[in-house]
DNA sequence: CAGACATAGTACGACAGACGTAGTACGCCA
DNA sequence: TGGCGTACTACGTCTGTCGTACTATGTCTG
């Protein structure tokens, strides 16, 4: 099976995290679960990748954090949120329209099999 | 028009780079020239990136350089040419079929409209 | 009871590809 | 004479990704 280098995603990373954002606001550990079972296991975000994605996207106010139970009961115990902003949903949906050109541009480069 | 942020492509330089070779052996000018023709202006490869590319993809021997009249009545002038090797060929069937799983996930993720 | 594994991160440094800027050199055309 | 097209090269910077490592808690299992 073909495993994706996560290099060829990037400029995408940001854009698939905000995809998960942009149904409910979710959590490190649980967005890079989402992440590989969407993608069938064929797509694993590294923990250092994701994190600085959180960070970076959080300075340019397209998500911000919040700190939440782990436990709905109430252990105690807390987890750092992070919930899609206005502005998030707009450079998502950049993002979006982006993509949509970039796939045509790099197919009209890549060969293509027909009938799949 | 949405414009294309190379970064998004990064990863896949090469590979369009390769399939402009793939075709036949050219030179950095003729290959940038091709690659804005191709992708309907949408997409122009930096200088500095393409030659760049040429290093390295030659370092790989995905490519082998040699030199040739610019123009083929000779006034002297030459021009560095490449050409895709065995290894290039295979490397390309590599990134084309890994594109088609890139593309599958990202899809996976992000908004896709319909009938369009 | 020890060790592995899942959860939930943080810190730090390295690397590679893309990019900005600049410079060279030649020919052509206005 | 100066700008544009052609055909590069050099050098340094930036950014996102990744490797490695470390903390801390809880659960499961042999």
């Amino acid at each position: 099976m073909v495993e994706i280098s996560s290099d060829v995603i990037r400029g995408y990373n940001d854009t698939i995290i905000l995809s998960i954002l942009m149904k409910e606001p979710s959590y490190g550990y649980g967005i890079s679960r989402q992440i590989k079972e969407i993608s069938d296991g064929k797509y694993a975000i590294k923990e250092t990748t994701l994190y600085s994605a959180f960070t970076r996207m959080e300075k340019n106010r397209y998500i911000e954090s919040f700190t939440a139970d782990e436990d709905p009961k109430g252990n105690g115990k807390k987890r750092t949120y992070y919930r899609i902003t206005d502005e998030g949903r707009t450079y998502y949906g950049t993002k979006c329209e982006e993509w949509d050109v970039t796939r045509e541009v790099i197919e009209k480069f890549i060969a293509q099999k027909e009938g799949e």
